[in-house]
DNA sequence: GGATAAAATGCAATCGTTTGCAAATTTTTT
DNA sequence: AAAAAATTTGCAAACGATTGCATTTTATCC
């Protein structure tokens, strides 16, 4: 096989001279427009394959505005390692990126920690890309309150509930923490400990439920009981780790703010021979793949992630052509295994 | 607070005229080029920070015939869903987004299935980006070959040993294999599965490894030991079970190539009640954070990833300028843990 | 067959930067 | 103080596609 390079880069304006018509005209073509003759349009299109022609983005872009191009920002939380590490979020990422190509965009990944502060003028007033989708609220959400304000089309994942001027997609944390505290309850639990951080929108929403729960049920509550922690496997496992030996075992079940932590808590427990489910029950939240493979297999809450994806480009795509938007809630439902009851 | 979108669209002319100066000044001043007086400089850059001005970056590419923009492609196998769901490519991901940011280039993600399948014409010749990294070399090289062909920069996450066309960057598979599993051998056993997908030109290098370290330990093999599944947790849990169902457990060892099948495998074990590793000794691939995490941890190969993210981008920006370019060997260790030794 | 309507194509301005070269300004030299 | 050199700045032509409007071609009607 040999390698083709074209002598002299192909445009539009060449592959016009080829077919012998306008550069209008073969940009109308190649776009289908229905103002072409049928088939001239075919003959063009036929003509671009053979020449492995493809538009120019950057002059395409130039000319009309619009990139259909979507920058998605993995907003970490400055000081914890959470990032690459949680696959909860990469999963929402490659979900994002098929619902966006699916309407046509690309997906340009950026983490919080890159380029400039200014989202506003980074991606969108330097057409980098048409609108922003963030993950992750954050601990404050001033840089997306500051980016939102200069009037862009922008989309966070996080709490849904929260009163925002741009709309928020998330699962219903209320519910969540409701029905995993309610779940352990039930199966007879009578201290839970909440693992998690409490600055984020998302937990205290959780914390709520978790909170209701316990006062549906009749059970008293412990401050001692809500355990601010960063949110990783190894800080769950420390955490765990040293209460134990502090306290010895004053517990019996925990409601963790994600499948990471519940991972981490539920080493530290193995180490020291505790009983899962029998001594301590434990439920997680976001079902990652790896939580039915844990052994015992991790009850844990689902949000469903492939539905927030369309949401969020739907919510996006709206605000291209200025139509209402709002916070949406997504599918959220506890996953009951076996780290929280015995019987299938 | 007010929001504040600005009248009308600013551009370098208009800033320019603000400042006094023409654009080609300006655009001159915005770079720091020192042909432009120092104090020009500055006071242009200024003016642009105050007025929230950023360089046009359609119109920027389109005459400098430059995106810096990279593509990073997830290579997929098309029959099974490893894609999201395995976190060792998410997290090569996050570490090209680092490692590119890094160089001041900015990275695209697409996975295999979506756009074309001609590679080069989408997005190299349509400027969107000014090269393409392939996480994968996935069972067959075609795609990438003729991408190749065409001439574009192109660097592949894949067996380096492989002879192509093109740098590959990958750990020494070779090696990775053999370790594992003289590790195994070492510690006693005397028959080694070996799971994984033989199709893929890494996975084959492992499995010379895993012959060569039987041959020099001097102990037979046998071709029951080599088993062809899909690189899934699920497939592994599967063949394990059923395995076990048909033959009994007529192994003491298993090599996996990927820590995802390990977790997999080691799920059916413990549901059959099979001590790890007294009974079987496991090993993964890849230490994705999750290894250390199971009970008992896995032992595992780790390959410096973010070695290799910095290596592909190197190699990426050498063929831009032109420069030759070689495959490289990421560092490649046996991280040993519980899942095939007692003592610490 | 000529007038009119409908369909198909082409003209040319525009999107916002960058950059080779020329022009203007300042500094140095004699 | 004029000439030469060095430093700053500006002119204007690209880069390649899109699109409103004008123009040409084809089809329709009386």
């Amino acid at each position: 096989m040999v390698t083709l390079v074209s002598e002299t880069k192909l445009t539009l304006a060449k592959l016009a001279d080829i077919a012998g018509v306008s550069t209008s005209t073969a940009s109308r073509a190649l776009k289908d427009n229905p103002l072409i003759k049928q088939e001239t349009r075919s003959r063009i299109q036929a003509l671009a394959k053979e020449h492995n022609f493809s538009i120019n983005a950057a002059a395409s872009r130039l000319r009309t505005q619009k990139t259909h191009v979507i920058a998605v920002i993995l907003n970490l939380i400055d000081n914890t390692e959470q990032s690459t590490t949680d696959p909860f979020l990469l999963k929402l990422v490659g979900e994002l990126n098929q619902a966006l190509n699916a309407e046509g965009y690309e997906l340009l990944l950026s983490n919080s920690f890159m380029a400039s502060d200014d989202w506003a003028n980074y991606f969108i007033r330097s057409q980098r890309a048409d609108g922003i989708i963030v993950i992750g609220q954050g601990k404050s959400t001033a840089k997306i309150d500051r980016a939102a304000q200069s009037g862009i089309p922008i989309v966070v994942w996080g709490d849904a509930k929260t009163e925002a001027p741009y709309p928020i997609i998330g699962g219903d944390n209320y519910l969540g923490g409701y029905t995993a505290t309610q779940h352990l309850l039930s199966h007879g639990a009578k201290r839970i400990l909440f693992l998690g951080d409490s600055e984020h929108a998302e937990m205290q929403e959780r914390h709520r439920g978790y909170a209701q729960a316990h006062k549906d049920a009749n059970v008293p509550i412990d401050a001692q009981c809500t355990c601010a922690i960063d949110i990783t496997s190894r800080a769950a496992y420390q955490y765990i780790n040293e209460r134990i030996k502090a306290n010895g075992l004053d517990f019996d079940g925990i409601v963790c703010v994600s499948d990471m932590v519940a991972l981490g808590a539920l080493k530290a427990l193995k180490e020291r021979y505790v009983g899962i489910p029998s001594d301590v029950g434990i439920v997680g939240y976001d079902d990652i793949s790896l939580a039915e493979l844990m052994h015992p297999s991790l009850t844990t809450v689902r949000q469903n992630t492939q539905q927030a994806a369309k949401e969020m480009v739907t919510q996006l795509l709206n605000q291209f052509e200025n139509k209402p938007t709002e916070s949406q809630v997504v599918e959220t439902t506890l996953i009951a295994r076996r780290s929280t009851q015995h019987s299938d």
